[in-house]
DNA sequence: CGTATGACGTGCA
DNA sequence: GTGCACGCCATAC
């Protein structure tokens, strides 16, 4: 268990509808400075459980996705979370 | 163990 | 308002 699980977890636990930001995500882990991390994390780990396309970043922006920003902005508008 | 990387964020020109 | 550059942390190799 350590900063990879935790972030993973909180973002897993982000409601639908809600999106969250790297920096908010990193504050719920614990290393509110380690936002850099976060999206790291995200990126080096494909968990189907974890809905990283509900993490955007602070300036309301996508950022990026492992399966193409498209899938996130699509998920994102359907779930109502975004306004691109 | 040490180096390099990255789906970021903020500041300054 | 937009663009560029730097700094930050943890992970992966």
């Amino acid at each position: 268990m350590g900063f990879k699980d935790k972030v993973l977890e909180v973002v897993r636990k982000i409601p639908e509808g809600h999106t969250l930001s790297y920096k908010e995500v990193a504050k719920l882990a614990g290393n509110k400075s380690a936002y850099r991390a976060v999206g790291n994390i995200l990126n080096r780990n494909r968990n189907p459980n974890i809905p990283c396309h509900r993490v955007i970043r602070s300036d309301g922006k996508i950022g990026g996705f492992n399966k193409g920003s498209r899938e996130k902005i699509k998920f994102l508008k359907k779930e109502g979370s975004i306004l691109i």
